[in-house]
DNA sequence: TTGTAAGCGTTATCAA
DNA sequence: TTGATAACGCTTACAA
């Protein structure tokens, strides 16, 4: 009999299966959006982590108003055995055990303090403080930044953190230094117009993610301007291509995948073990990466901070030591040479 | 009746629901790998075009052995109204229908002849015969390439059209002029190693796709090389940063998200009119990009080809006249000039 | 161990 | 138009 089956190439169909058993083994996964390699990354965590764990996932992205999102949380019952949600929305979490009562939800990044569930947030403030004030160590003391798209929570967070060094160090900000930008490789080039019209000009742009960086520095080059020298740039998120720009561009590492794989074990655990002790809330570390794209300020204006350090964090050499190759597959990219990474 | 049902949040089971229907409104889509801006730009077509249709999709990645791949369509059955597979392995059609009969698919990017079945393709062979070409056009004689992953559709057809391009001009590959890569940033990097090190140094290189020209950018800079005049560097794929690159990437566009777009429009199409009149295959255009990366080649050594011209294609002034400012929603790129494509 | 029946939540069918 | 009922394909529990 099993054997007549085999042969027939029978499988049971999951719909019905499901039924029965109200188990799915699928994970719904909802997105503000798909654009980029930071999402991309995301994804990839979760898909193969959750695949590991023999689950698939149903993505749905493009949810900007909690109103869709929640159309989509409502489509994906019957679908899902939980959900990962990563929205910029508040009371959210309402919202869903709403639409769907008991099912485990874990909240990617949420805003404020996300109620009853499982989160995972990444540490914008803490990595956006720890770079604003590297620059401050090596002397620059007229710091600009371009702002994410408003109504970001990682934009606010980093700003929140940007603005939190300066002031700790006495820095009185001046008109103009935060700049409008929506994460974009073009509203980073075109905000360059700002700076370089400024008076004093910024010696320092520190960026709210690496895209805007890179169309920054592209524009400064086009410019004219010399990096670091003249001016210098940081970024956010350490997207693999950073560390291939000229200058190699300092930045905060973010580990995307990382935080698609926790993600679905913090869901694991709290589906598999009832013992409902309070919601988790995991923080994702962002880890400062010192690169060549910022330098010390010039001429250095106060005498405030420690002693700069007086050489390149990570110069390239031509044929440096590392490995070469590294497959695709690989959870994180194999970098030319080590990254120096600080908190 | 339907007040109380509105009220108390009901909402039918969609597992149930698809039971009776035998319909699921979802659309399974099997990729390879999710690594990178390619595969993330296809799913966002995907995604978007499907919800748009009212319908959701199911994605499964990290596909590359045909086992896994059918298991996945198998795991799939019942769950989705038909499948999108991006997928390298020759015969998978047969494997496919053997699984699920009857289900509507479309072939993403196939080997060979696809079989009995929907497909859409890029157009890799023409794309990367226009852009070597276009060097041999500039002077170029001593053309090197570093090639993608071996057993990758994309990296064999890529392959394919330098290979015509260099013969059809009556140009002989020298030994080393073939380097092997895997489409990673890093693997590009240290394949310059390789080009540094010949007698004759290539003048050029193509490489199969954006990332590895970024790499080998990259380390050129490292090793004090200047482009385009020592050496130049072309990619494929045209990815959003390709622009912003110093000198700014000559390239073939190629436009994933429309690739995953086109896609779903090919199922719905398939799967509504059932006047099965052959399966239709589509091929999407990949454009030629210059830009600053290729420059003549000096000294020029045969005369054979038309004359080049003696401007660069792409300058970047420093205030450009276009729009700033771009939306991520956005389907494509807002460049900070306009490219200047050429097929 | 093997077979049978009930039920999962919905839609479709058919009789009233 | 309305209301009851079978059926979708499976699992599980219980009886043989």
């Amino acid at each position: 009999v099993l054997a007549i089956a085999a042969r027939e190439g029978y499988w049971p169909n999951s719909a019905a299966r499901s039924l029965t058993t109200s188990r799915t083994s699928t994970l719904g996964v909802l997105l503000p959006d798909l654009y980029g390699e930071f999402f991309s990354e995301v994804i990839r965590g979760v898909d193969q982590t959750a695949r590991r764990e023999g689950y698939q996932i149903l993505v749905s992205s493009s949810h900007a108003e909690t109103e869709s999102l929640v159309s989509a949380a409502r489509a994906m019952r019957g679908l899902v055995d939980g959900l990962i949600i990563m929205a910029p929305q508040d009371g959210l979490s309402t919202e869903i055990s709403r639409v769907s009562p008991g099912l485990p939800v874990v909240l990617l990044n949420p805003r404020g303090e996300a109620g009853p569930r499982d989160s995972i947030s990444i540490a914008n403030f803490e990595g956006s403080y720890a770079v604003t004030s590297h620059l401050i160590r090596l002397g620059h003391r007229v710091i600009a930044t371009i702002k994410g798209p408003t109504g970001n929570v990682d934009a606010e967070e980093r700003l929140r953190g940007y603005r939190a060094a300066l002031r700790e160090c006495g820095i009185e900000p001046g008109p103009g230094w935060e700049v409008p930008g929506d994460f974009t490789e073009s509203s980073g080039y075109w905000s360059a117009r700002e700076f370089v019209r400024q008076n004093p000009r910024p010696t320092a742009v520190v960026a709210a993610n690496d895209y805007m960086a890179i169309g920054l520095m592209s524009a400064l080059r086009d410019a004219g301007f010399r990096m670091p020298d003249e001016m210098s740039v940081t970024g956010f998120d350490d997207i693999a291509i950073a560390q291939y720009m000229s200058p190699a561009l300092t930045t905060v590492h973010v580990d995307a995948y990382e935080l698609g794989e926790k993600a679905v074990r913090l869901w694991l655990v709290s589906s598999s073990s009832e013992h409902r002790s309070g919601p988790s809330r995991e923080v994702l570390p962002a880890r400062l990466v010192i690169r060549d794209s910022c330098g010390h300020s010039s001429p250095p204006l106060g005498g405030s901070g420690p002693a700069a350090p007086t050489e390149v964090s990570n110069p390239r050499s031509w044929v440096p030591s590392g490995a070469p190759g590294q497959t695709r597959g690989g959870k994180t990219a194999q970098a030319p040479n080590e990254d120096q990474g600080a908190s």
